[in-house]
DNA sequence: TCGTCATGTTGATGGATATCTACATATATT
DNA sequence: AATATATGTAGATATCCATCAACATGACGA
């Protein structure tokens, strides 16, 4: 059987430092990576992106909008279920984090997307 | 100054609806736009994807599974500065909602991407 | 201007979850 | 076997947040 691993899962240097004389990889080094992909042009926006939709009822709500290009708040309140309180803060959370715009339209506030609703990794 | 309304925003019978006699908007058509929305291909996946990148250092890790292809736990501890057994609830959480999978290599298990880190809404 | 409808805001609360300690398991080394 | 290292699991706790009732605001019509 053979011994060598798997060449896609060669790291190279990496690796060779994990299998050599010092098998410590719990190196400073890993901590500079989590606080330079923590500053990362994009992290806390991605971060707020994912918790806005991170709740079933405003996923819901980005559902709808996104397939009826706008909706009022009574109608998300009709969509989810929910008490029309709870909505407005939903609404909000999803417009903080700029997934969804509104407009209002007499006494109606309508919302929209502000782009495509989706969250990437930085 | 036209009164007439732009045309985008022009949501044909729904808004003429509420612009017509009856301005109830309520309707329970959009209960049944929940639920149809709810039981959508794709909608608890992207609601579990979207919980599991809902925090910081989920989002961190990935992020840093990402640049390095893969990481230990230990490096992830680190480059999270996490206790070890947080962090192995957020790798078991990432990988429940599918979006890293791990091997073992010898003391070491590592982690990395099963795909694109994204969430989509469906 | 008064009443009604749609929505926002505030404050309280129950439930979810991130975190840690302590213990258990797995692998490798001596 | 015994020890050390890396990781997982269980339980306890503290914090976060989704939810609603109550009150406030804004718009429209009588």
């Amino acid at each position: 059987m053979m011994v060598r691993t798997n060449p896609e899962l060669d790291l190279g240097p990496r690796l060779e430092r994990l299998t050599g004389e010092d098998a410590d990889c719990c190196v400073p080094e890993y901590a500079a990576l989590g606080s330079s992909a923590r500053s990362s042009k994009g992290f806390s926006s991605a971060l707020r992106r994912a918790k806005s939709l991170a709740d079933e009822h405003r996923l819901l709500a980005v559902a709808g909008v996104k397939r009826r290009r706008e909706l009022c708040a009574c109608e998300i309140q009709a969509a989810t279920g929910l008490n029309h309180a709870t909505v407005s803060h939903h609404m909000s959370v999803l417009e903080g984090a700029g997934l969804v715009s509104h407009r209002r339209k007499g006494k109606w506030i309508y919302y929209r997307l502000t782009g495509s609703p989706e969250v990437k990794v930085p």
